[in-house]
DNA sequence: CATGAATGAGCTTTCATTCAT
DNA sequence: CATGAATGAAAGCTCATTCAT
């Protein structure tokens, strides 16, 4: 993949709700082409094929998610407030790229098979939350336990909640309102839904 | 779709594992009537295209969790107890098909565009969920909570830990043991991550 | 092929529509059997295959407008005259069931291929002619021309202006008024143009 | 359908022989890239379709053909001269292409459907003829007939005598004396039968 | 550097026909 | 006899990708 010319990858972003509409293999790259001005051949030209052009969409977004969650986890309070902290920025991210975070969504079995889409993900989602629970056990303010299932719970809790008001959104940007969402979720993972 | 008869539904059966490793678009009739030792022909007599074939093993398999979840409802406990087996019994229903319920959350994006398939999800997954979450604020065994952010973060963490499951495990089936996933998940969304 | 039931045969000639409208091989015996609710291995029980229930069709009619044109040539009159005669009954012919000579004539070329299909065709429409055409020059009625073009010639000025008015007419049985137009046809071909 | 390069226009028009041969239904794109030497994909890079690939062979054919025809209309002759002159130009457009013409005849229902085929058809066929009628009766050189009756019996008249001589030619090019069977046809046409 | 034109490799789907019951 | 169910053999069409200009 080429290094893209500004001018070029905001054309290529544009592309993002092809797949999101039509999913990647529905997606021909006629489309792609038609949908964003580029000729497929200039597309071929810049990029290895038509995965790699989704992998960019993808990585994009994921490293832009990355940064956001670092710095959420990033102070001094307790690891759940940081916690809590680390799942709105997630929702964040969603909510201001919806596009891109469908798409993501819906193909990751297929990114999950690419090693830098899948660890970029790990990266953004999984690595951010197992630190903090670790931590939190740590200083007492998370209870003990199971770093691998509590992760994949608050992974899906954050991820389907998400793409649900997504989903329910018309292409307003921003999707949903993170704070709201976020907290409402934060609570049930910190507190439960016990009175 | 023509009625199957019993013979050629196990036979078709056989073939969601197909659509499991290579996907709905990567799957070709021919790989499916190769697997199923089906001719394609056949395949086009009893179902109208190949969407319709991956349709009836959802369905399928979307009904008979359904009961199962049903059943898991209607004691006389608590609703948060019957939460609790409510997710019991949807992780065990992904455990014992482990490649039908992986299939169908690649495949989300498209199903639910198919209504009777749309709604079969609902019936299995979120309805009970909500209905039992409306009842537990009534009976004083669940906090008030946003029934829709709710029901969400339950459907994710419950889908999301049984998919981790279901991948990490390598074709056992069961593919993991539900009642102690089931036990971690339904202890977080109950009772939260504070010490 | 077996020979039909008087039933049959009726629900067979139902089918003659479903040619005319989508030609021979935009008909499916799949849809010729729903046309005609006679079940497709019915179908090839009593026809050896597709092109022998078309045969079928069009030897019936071919066979029937034969006798008509055979009556119309056997008087007394002048050989012009009853060159008149059977230009009329041609047309009456194909008035009188406009669905089956316009199949015929749409499936000339393959038609022509089935030797006792070809046979009938020259029956019904060149022989008359051209013996006519041979008796008129000698009893004087008719100027010595070219049999070969002169056969053509009407075959294609009756056959045409009569698919002009069979395909004008919406399903009206008869097509069209044949004595009039057979008049007018006749009248051009023993008279011509000149004032 | 693509602007054409004259190459692959020329390429194409090769093919036009296997659509003679083994008609429209019976010709897969597959013998005709073989018999042309356009792959199919390249076909289809440049064609919407299989149907738009005889259209495009007819309405060569039918353009040539009308332009023929009109000058053979723009004489000071009287009418009825000039009608004889648009049938020999009828004739010999048929000679000189026998195959495209056959296959135009051959394929008449289907094409008739497609409206700038029918056109072509009228253009090249039925209007200059009805518009001599017209002028033939108006400067007496025609005698007062039908125009309706009288355009379908010259149109048969010249097509089915042409398709006549094509079938029986054996490829030769052209495939009959062109200025004979138009002087005969011409000749019945104008003076009839009659002694 | 960018692109219009071309194509190899395949895929879903169709359909005439068969045959066990 | 009549037929529901099954299937072998193909066909039309698509699309990611290449490359000469």
């Amino acid at each position: 993949m080429r290094e893209l010319s500004d001018e070029l990858a905001a054309k290529v972003r544009v592309g993002a709700v092809v797949f999101a509409e039509h999913g990647y293999d529905g997606t021909t790259i006629e489309m792609f082409s038609r949908a964003t001005a580029i000729p497929t051949s200039t597309l071929y030209y810049n990029f290895a094929g038509k995965q790699e052009i989704l992998a960019f969409l993808m990585q994009d977004w994921l490293n832009r998610t990355s940064r956001v969650v670092a710095e959420a986890i990033e102070s001094s309070e307790s690891a759940a407030v940081r916690l809590a902290g680390v799942i709105e920025a997630q929702l964040t991210a969603m909510a201001t790229d919806p596009i891109t975070c469908q798409v993501l969504l819906a193909e990751l079995g297929r990114l999950g098979r690419l090693p830098h889409i899948a660890d970029a993900v790990q990266e953004a989602f999984h690595r951010p939350v197992a630190k903090l629970l670790a931590e939190g056990v740590a200083d007492g303010s998370i209870a003990d336990v199971s770093i691998e299932n509590t992760t994949a719970v608050i992974y899906g809790a954050v991820t389907l909640t998400g793409l649900h008001h997504v989903v329910a959104s018309n292409g307003d940007i921003p999707a949903f309102d993170a704070s709201t969402v976020g907290a409402d979720v934060a609570r049930i993972i910190m507190n439960g839904l016990s009175p």
